[in-house]
DNA sequence: TCTTCATATGAACCACAATTCATACGTATT
DNA sequence: AATACGTATGAATTGTGGTTCATATGAAGA
């Protein structure tokens, strides 16, 4: 492991509600900002703010297409991670705490 | 995946520096809160406050000695994505951001 | 070049998580 | 039972990241 630290901001977006949601919205397939508003029903902005923050660590990546720009979910990176998530986290995310929250309620 | 929040709590975890340290701290050998205050020079109520909410998230488990309190790592939980964070993050972890942080000086 | 559409950006604001500090609790020792 | 030690806990404060809203940018079409 090269330092602690290297991870840190790398799960910070895993542990957002909202950025999660995108990624699982990209893994479908790419799409434009105005899909992504569109089926996660959140506004404009904080879309953008969102995958900007998710593009600086490399988990998804921008191809600009007219006006348009076509984000999609570096797969190479983030879908191991999404598959350990789903076998192990599942399998031991039990506590109270994470049952209580409805993230898609939220955002 | 059971829901897109089951893992939110969860992430959040390992998106704090502390509790990161302290994972890696108790992946070396189960200790308690004395030895890892000072071992990680960090005060002894943060620590208990960190622990207290790894526990609840069945990362870290108790064992009552006297009056002392020996933590240990689940490790069937958490080192399979520990792994995974090793081999992969780390290959793609590049941003800018990342680099910056020195969460050991700061926590 | 003016307008429109798609998206990005900045700054103020807000919410929540982390820190701090004082104190309580439990266990052992005397 | 009184004290000391190890740890937990609660409440107030601080800090950080997310949200909001107004506006900028940039590309396409008229």
């Amino acid at each position: 492991m090269k330092n602690n630290s290297s991870y840190y901001v790398f799960f910070s977006h895993l542990s957002n509600p909202l950025k999660m949601r995108l990624i699982l919205e990209l893994q479908k397939s790419p799409k434009n900002v105005n899909q992504l508003t569109s089926s996660l029903r959140v506004e404009q902005s904080k879309i953008s703010h969102a995958l900007s923050s998710l593009k600086q660590c490399n988990i998804v990546s921008v191809k600009p297409e007219g006006k348009q720009r076509i984000y999609s979910l570096n797969s190479r990176m983030i879908l191991p991670m999404l598959k350990l998530i789903d076998t192990h986290a599942n399998k031991y995310c039990n506590c109270e705490t994470c049952g209580e929250i409805q993230c898609s309620a939220k955002n």
